[in-house]
DNA sequence: GCCTGATTCAAACATTTGTTTTATTCTTAT
DNA sequence: ATAAGAATAAAACAAATGTTTGAATCAGGC
């Protein structure tokens, strides 16, 4: 890892952005870093003050960067029609998470952010307000429209949960997904098919519940 | 954790499988697991050899545990009505995964599985082996049932890997889930109706991919 | 040209941590 | 009762790791 060019700073970042999402936090040391970095191991409490400063200044760095390569509506209008939001979102999910130029490219294949549901680090809070709850929210607002009615949280969030569970897993799960279902691996060349799936099985999923559920309403927002 | 009676061997691999589960491999420390089972250090040593020979120790021991209680089919007939084997297979997942007399209360909150998905170990193969693979087979065949066709593995997998991954998400995600969506943390009090949800969710999922897929035939097994 | 502050570097420090050693205690078969 | 082996305990060891230090180097303004 760690490019060429760049300045010193960069160049921590991200192979600490690596290092960090394949080993964890714990496991990652400032030295191999160092070295990934081609930096004296000193840069690193000298820019970051320490290990938990960089690894701070590392997670504000890749969801940033995530979100803003695909944001969460991938640029879709509010007003397409809310199935085709709704593919736009899971496919959004899977490039972030997966792709070369999303997560897996520069935190170890995506797995720094699966390591932060499992652990969340103190400054993890900032990043759950910036970016996880608005991008929840809007899946929320999706599936109301979906739906074209209410259900109200107590469906709803599961719901949602089902969603980005199936495409959280993916990325979660890819070592074990690699060898019992080689063929549905999430790599580059499977991400857009998966998603299909995803979205294709969701839609399913939504519309049972909805049949389950008791009229409602059709307030926009829950 | 630790408790009051059984052997030496026991309480390091009950106290070990928390702690590991809690706070990873590389982060527990021996030390505190030795603590928390009330044992000197060298115990461990001397039981099981190193570090790695209590984790591997602990991975075949949680996966026993877990799979002796709450099995694969639950208990449930291979002739009961499709739809039913699968709402048991994923209040299994649930409770083996979530619940206290599971994996919730002797690994850490189930996460040590979690962790194994995302880091899988060496001594991981066997645990695939033994206990994943067939787990899966099991849900292929129910999801041929339900569909009344063989769709073939690449609508099978994603499938299965859909509707695992949905329960698997409720223990990765567990620390998010409660913050964002309080109401619906997987804990014990939760787990029926949880698991109620994603079978509903599923059921839908697995029609509409019924529905868009060809003809197919009407093996039994994939 | 030189001075000041920022940056980089090699080395050293202090702590943590897995493991080993050695002695002691407990258990059990004879 | 006793010898032999299993189990436990306290201490020491060696390696690793985050952090600090103090000197060297670089960049830019006067």
């Amino acid at each position: 890892m760690s490019d060429h060019l760049s300045t010193t700073k960069e160049r921590i970042l991200e192979a600490a952005g690596d290092i960090f999402g394949r080993e964890g936090f714990k496991a990652a040391t400032i030295r191999r870093i160092a070295e990934s970095a081609r930096v004296n191991v000193a840069a690193i409490n000298y820019h970051f003050r320490d290990k938990e400063g960089l690894y701070a200044a590392v997670l504000e760095h890749v969801f940033h960067t995530g979100f803003s390569k695909f944001p969460s509506t991938m640029g879709i209008d509010a007003d397409t029609h809310p199935e085709q939001q709704l593919r736009a979102f899971i496919k959004g999910m899977f490039y972030r998470l997966l792709s070369n130029d999303g997560w897996a490219g520069l935190s170890g294949g995506g797995r720094l952010i699966t390591r932060e549901l499992l652990d969340p680090s103190p400054a993890f809070e900032t990043v759950l307000d910036t970016y996880i709850r608005p991008h929840k929210d809007l899946l929320v607002s999706i599936i109301i429209a979906i739906m074209q009615k209410n259900p109200g949280p107590e469906k709803l969030h599961p719901c949602a949960i089902s969603i980005i569970g199936q495409c959280i897993y993916y990325a979660v799960a890819a070592p074990v997904i690699k060898k019992i279902a080689e063929d549905d691996a999430p790599i580059e060349s499977n991400l857009d098919r998966l998603a299909e799936f995803v979205w294709l099985f969701s839609l399913g999923g939504i519309e049972r519940i909805r049949r389950d559920s008791p009229a409602g309403d059709d307030n926009a927002q829950p």
